[in-house]
DNA sequence: AAGCCACACTTTAACGCTAAAGTAAACGCA
DNA sequence: TGCGTTTACTTTAGCGTTAAAGTGTGGCTT
């Protein structure tokens, strides 16, 4: 193994103290011009990289955050955490990734793993808010920054935030089918957790909006797995008279809406129009393209960066805030207009 | 901000040395029942927990390990990511991730940062080579343990590697659109990087082993874009006769291609059979779900996490190891039967 | 009863760095 | 000439932890 070059050492062969060097190196003033490029020459002769675990136990900063997403292999978090890491790693800041499977035991042992590591802030991300509130609250009193991504936790847990406006996903989509010329409108609930009941609060909005009444029989419990959809979608089929377009809570949800349509015989979007939101990668090559409510991801993820950096920054900001991603409708095939 | 609880105050509390404390905590022999019972005690109330970065100072380990990718919004790279995180986490590692944009100058400066901070070792994947030979070897000498994956570096940078067996990926393609009763198979051909080479390899050798004379003309230049399958697909479909299978380096150029043939008014599978490589995530969700030849990639990432964790274990292996992940075939629609 | 050893601790030093306080020499000024 | 100031450093202390070496007490041996 090679030698480790540290400040010792280039302090030792220049025969100036240490605090010399950490001055040079640190662009202090009090260092003459002689000494300031017999150093810097060391330097890079030695080819000198500080150690930034010293540097972190003095300076009590790590210059890392930690985030903590429920889902590696859903390509949903995973465009969070692009946009996280293109703003972070362009302000010098390293991330540590963590899963927590959605278990809040998991989640749990990762916050913990995080606040041991000393890290400067934290980014959580989760479907379902999952208790460890008390947590949480240490953390902050820890002067750890946290930010939460969509999180639905009790509001006790003070820390900036960046949500999605869900009221407005099921208002749009809905709005949608209905300027398709849609009549009969129906909507697959997601699980009985915050995001699906405020998209279902958007979709009872827009019937609203345009003087449409509400049928409760056309809102049906589904979830936000393919298989949801497509038993949810099974039991729409069955209504008389029967919905000419469906809002699912979700993209797979959707997917599986369709998948049980073609089952019985029937076209998308011909005969049934189809709106998820959401948008999974890929959405518009599928059978038929789906026509979803969606948002950035990456915006997410890059707002929330800027969020945490600036509450763990020199001036943070001194009330928390949240920020409202706009979702936005995409249209493509599966929303088409209805077969005359 | 609460008061942070160190071994100092703990020792202070009860009167005893910070080392004795330290003892209890690390379990080490040589502590009294009763002494040990009341650091314990001491701990639990004022909910102690260790300083990891005072604890790498000293103990020169870090407990973490970085993932360089080259693209995070590339599903293929984050779920060797989520393969390398179960292992990883589950042995008390905390995962650094840096994403190098394939630009060797943000690889390098990636790879420095993860060497300051200390990290015990480092999983490097990466689609082309791209230089920095001289900065992973110093990695090595360093102590800081390296895994690749399925990077063509030179074979200069001695360390552990994970890698896909390519010839086979294209083999076992082209032997399936063979054995499908096909006889005329193009192959799109990925940009000229080692693994596109050895693909067309391994469909050069399918062809030999089924005693089918190799045509130059239906190999075409292509690459790892859609656009790029799209673009070659129409060169493919100038020739006569025509090809009635192709073979593309990867799913994305199958994807292009598929278009292609659609926009010239034939039809998948049936006028032409498509295979593509390296499953993309809802390839079974395409119009015409994706024949493709694919891998593991949780495995991969599983693979390279038990080789580094190994290599930088207390008992490393004297010699460097290279995993190879076989491929698998994977037959949905766009390889049936010809029509007639 | 002197010597030895084991036990249960404490002291010291170190990891690599930075901040704060200290100091010696040169300089400016009345 | 003597005193304060500036310049260019060095010394000291500390971040929170662990390893190695040191210490004092009591019991056991012979």
């Amino acid at each position: 193994m090679a030698p480790i070059t540290t400040m010792k050492r280039i302090a030792a062969e220049l025969g100036v103290s240490i605090t010399t060097v950490s001055k040079v190196l640190n662009n202090r003033e009090d260092i003459g011009h002689a000494t300031r490029a017999r150093v810097l020459a060391k330097v890079a002769e030695l080819g000198y990289q500080p150690n930034a675990v010293a540097r972190s136990l003095t300076l009590r900063r790590t210059h890392t955050l930690g985030v903590v997403i429920p889902d590696l292999m859903h390509s949903f978090f995973v465009e969070i955490v692009a946009g996280l890491e293109s703003v972070v790693s362009a302000r010098g800041y390293g991330l540590l990734l963590c899963s927590s499977n959605e278990d809040p035991a998991k989640e749990r042992a990762e916050l913990e793993m995080l606040r041991q590591r000393q890290v400067d802030g934290i980014i959580l991300a989760s479907v379902n808010a999952t208790g460890n509130t008390d947590l949480l609250q240490r953390l902050e009193s820890l002067g750890i920054g946290l930010v939460m991504i969509d999180r639905d936790d009790h509001p006790a847990v003070r820390c900036d935030r960046v949500i999605t406006d869900d009221v407005e996903v099921g208002r749009l989509a809905t709005a949608h089918l209905i300027e398709q010329g849609r009549k009969a409108i129906g909507h697959i609930m997601g699980p009985p957790i915050a995001h699906s009941k405020r998209r279902a609060g958007g979709y009872r909005v827009a019937l609203k909006e345009h003087g449409v009444r509400i049928k409760p029989e056309r809102m049906v419990r589904g979830g936000f797995m393919e298989t949801d959809g497509t038993r949810a979608m099974k039991r729409l089929l069955g209504l008389r008279p029967r919905v000419d377009a469906v809002f699912a809570a979700n993209d797979p949800s959707a997917i599986g809406a369709m998948k049980a349509i073609w089952k019985a015989g029937l076209r998308v979007p011909d005969d049934i129009a189809i709106v998820g939101a959401g948008e999974i990668t890929l959405g518009d090559l599928l059978r038929v393209p789906l026509t979803t409510v969606s948002w950035s991801r990456d915006d997410q993820g890059r707002q929330a960066a800027e969020l945490l950096l600036d509450r763990i920054g020199p001036t943070p900001s001194d009330r928390f805030r949240s920020v409202v991603i706009p979702p936005q409708l995409i249209v493509r095939g599966s929303s088409g207009k209805p077969a005359l």
